[in-house]
DNA sequence: TTTTATTTAGTACAAGTGTTTTATAAAGAG
DNA sequence: CTCTTTATAAAACACTTGTACTAAATAAAA
């Protein structure tokens, strides 16, 4: 009857909106204003297709997650001898070029605001953490896993070295090269397999 | 001639209170007012010994810095084989109790308020990175580093393993139980350590 | 006690905030 | 065309923010 819009493509398009801001500005820059003048559109429009602030954070935070959950399974399906799709998979989440700076940017901003929101619902899972656990699951089914070794403290250690490289991308991304991360995911991993 | 107050006291004192604040609250909590309320002046008080929030910012983040430095150039002092004496600063720098890793959350705060902040002057440096190299000169002078490393990985790998985590102590500390992070502390340094 | 530098409380204001209301425009149905 | 539904815009509301300013209070020294 009305002019037809695509209400989930102009929520996705709301959504990468508030990341923009979020990366130019900082969470702060993140007000209903801004997101609507960077979307193009008036603060009215913007409040119906989210009802208020919190239901736009929401939405914005699970959409990065879904984005690089796709891709990860994508490379997860690949016929991949094991050492090599975990060396992958590792690679996608760890951010290499500036499109997935800017992801793991928005995320940890996310993460950070919701230390301090917890009566949020609705938010995704720090997935990291479990595709690890996965990770060392599939390595040990190919009986790709290096023999004694404590696997609990291994997946710990990796996945501090995962998210410190994340960290580390995000806050000084000017100094840790592409190459040097391709290097220390590299020689963990191939510390832990045969 | 007047009433004396020591005022580096009083500056250290609505510090303290903006980290209270910022990890009650987050950044957004650390307005004027609230910082004032805590540290119970008023805000013409506060404005008294801070020109505007910025000074004060910069102030109470440099404090963090201070405090950390010290404790860690104390443990540097100390008369411990290499590899000990490099466990124990590392051990000081990842958060292991509540105090740190209060102390560590209020950095990860001033930190990701930083990226766009760029406009501020008298910020310290993040010392990890440079901490850590110097660590890796103690073992080599001592002859207790281990022969045909990649010195640059593992440095690397090594700032990695810290400041994630510090990262996962900041974000998940339910899970990330203190002997866990004494155990990964301590075996990534047995494995480049003779 | 007077002087003088310091300290505080209170108020004011412009700018910015999330949210709500009201009005208007667009597009198909009858 | 008119009418109804959807979509957007604009303005208003109630509140918080950083900053500025004033007047009062305090306490040590002369």
């Amino acid at each position: 009857m009305p002019k037809i819009v695509n209400h989930e493509k102009r929520r996705e398009q709301i959504a990468e909106s508030m990341w923009r801001i979020i990366l130019e500005k900082g969470m702060e820059g993140a007000t209903v204003r801004g997101v609507a003048e960077e979307a193009g559109l008036s603060v009215g429009a913007l409040r119906y297709y989210f009802k208020d602030q919190d239901e736009l954070f929401v939405y914005a935070m699970r959409l990065v997650n879904e984005r690089v959950t796709g891709r990860v399974m994508d490379i997860a399906a690949r016929p991949l001898p094991p050492r090599e799709k975990v060396i992958a998979v590792l690679l996608e989440i760890v951010p290499m070029d500036d499109e997935r700076r800017a992801e793991t940017d928005v995320w940890f901003s996310f993460l950070a605001h919701l230390k301090h929101r917890k009566d949020l619902d609705g938010i995704p899972e720090h997935a990291v953490y479990e595709a690890i656990q996965k990770l060392f699951g599939l390595l040990e089914a190919e009986g790709a896993l290096r023999p004694g070794l404590d696997r609990e403290l291994e997946a710990e250690r990796l996945y501090s070295i995962i998210d410190g490289l994340a960290l580390h991308a995000f806050l000084e991304p000017e100094r840790l090269d592409p190459s040097m991360v391709r290097r220390v995911v590299r020689s963990a991993v191939e510390a832990i397999t045969l």
